[in-house]
DNA sequence: ATGGCTGCAAAAGTTTTGCACTTCT
DNA sequence: AGAAGTGCAAAACTTTTGCAGCCAT
């Protein structure tokens, strides 16, 4: 069993090897998304949190998470009802992998896909209308760049 | 192969079916999404669509936008730099099946990923960093109060 | 003709930034 | 002590809405 103190303290040294250091805020705002399991937006982190710190600002909680993000701590979801991107719909299912390097977005098909989606629909007792992967990585221009 | 002339007129008969119009704007906006495939926020469309037509307003690109993904001849995406959900990064990958009844959101883990990423990786010339699955539909649950 | 569609401007909502003050190390 | 972090308020950006006139059907 970890305890909170634990976590904390390692939580701590993440953001110390970065420069960065561990304050009340960050703490809590590391508490309620790893409790709630992420599926948050930085407005629902801040009404939650303010329960507990009331003196919060929903500015720290917007710079917060930019930090634990670029740190990898924390990693942005990118479904939700959120932003607005659009495409016309296809009748072939399609998939996308967008390189980090130069913005480039392939799209593919796999039949994997498939099997996966009949896989977890049967596992967890869902109807799966929609599938969508999203793989992220580099291009191999953009690899050469790199290394 | 099909012309524009063919599309426009397969495109007016879906919004005519549901009462809509087809208008030069409309036309424009579709074609945009079409042409590029995607991958376009609001702001962009617009920008390539007043090439076009400069008096077109950004308010009319929102307002098409959201008839459009009514109407199911649009779909929304959901990756991208956009809105920002949170989560804490877990060490072991996990994907995301989210019920359209309740909003529950289920995580599931499937080795299938693997093999998916690997499959694209080799034949894409990607190297890929991240795999993200998000499925959609209903849980058992609202699938009772559906039928 | 008439009800949907548009442009414009203003409102509402979201995210970022500047600055003076506080807190962690 | 000094650098990093915070709250607050204002700015910047994104999306929605109200309304008067226009246009597809």
């Amino acid at each position: 069993m970890v305890t909170k103190k634990q976590t904390l303290k390692i939580d701590r040294k993440r953001l110390s090897s970065a420069g960065l250091r561990m304050t009340n805020q960050r703490a809590l705002i590391l508490e309620i998304i790893r409790h709630r399991h992420g599926h948050l937006d930085a407005d629902e982190v801040y009404r939650q949190a303010r329960d507990k710190q009331p003196r919060l600002s929903l500015s720290t909680v917007y710079r917060t998470l930019r930090r634990l993000k670029e740190l990898g701590l924390v990693e942005e979801l990118h479904f939700a009802e959120a932003h607005h991107h659009y495409e016309v719909k296809p009748s072939a299912e399609h998939h996308h992998l967008v390189c980090l390097g130069c913005g480039k977005i392939v799209e593919f098909e796999c039949s994997l896909s498939q099997k996966m989606r009949k896989e977890i629909a049967s596992k967890k007792g869902f109807e799966v209308t929609g599938v969508e992967v999203h793989m992220t990585g580099y291009c191999s221009k953009c690899r050469q760049g790199r290394e």
